[in-house]
DNA sequence: ACCTCAAATCAAAAATTGTTGATATATTGT
DNA sequence: ACAATATATCAACAATTTTTGATTTGAGGT
């Protein structure tokens, strides 16, 4: 479908996995650095790192390296989006709009 | 993980696919039957039930019979609790929490 | 009761996503 | 320059999700 929705879906795709709402968790705690998040949650280092790619990708998430590490924390504006994108994409452009067009209910 | 995830993935997984985004694009419009919403979009007819499914256990979309049709339409509640599921999972529990505790820095 | 049509369900195939171990890259300390 | 450590990337495999066509269910209409 249309390349918006891959965009939007890109998003939501963050959400989607059980893993990676556990390691959102964690963030939520306040910055983390990947060797912590990977430790408590039964995840390889290349199985946390495709993870992490994801979340930041999302803009959920962001990274700050610092010398040898990648710290990961919440984004605020990554959130802010999303909740906007969600609202959008649920939300009737009018409500009450009648009955169905097609099957003339 | 914890089946609390998977529940809650349930609802984002409903806005993980490019042609449910689609589908729910059709829905802001206004109610709309499950014949309508196939047709302009390379759904065959199962495939358009398969999703309607996962977005209505999602909790974002409703359906109502009437007769043989099926009437499908955006779910205010189920946007309000999306809205809060979203905000609940990625806000911090305490905004600015120093430093990572792991790596001392 | 029988026929028709809308939608749900099922099973098999196709496509996508997640996992794993190996390897690459990059930074720090010696 | 070399060794050690943190993370990213890659390719093969496994698991899950989506698609498809066939069949079933259920509501009218005759």
């Amino acid at each position: 479908m249309s390349s918006v929705h891959q965009e939007h879906a890109k998003v939501f795709k963050a959400l989607c996995d059980p893993k990676r709402l556990a390691i959102l968790e964690q963030l939520r705690g306040g910055e983390k650095c990947a060797c912590v998040l990977q430790e408590p949650m039964n995840l390889t280092q290349s199985g946390l790192s495709y993870h992490m790619k994801i979340l930041c990708d999302s803009g959920l998430v962001t990274s700050r390296q610092e010398g040898k590490w990648t710290h990961y924390r919440l984004s605020e504006t990554g959130r802010n989006k999303a909740v906007k994108l969600l609202l959008a994409i649920t939300t009737p452009v009018t409500d009450q709009e009648g009955g169905c067009l097609s099957c003339d209910r």
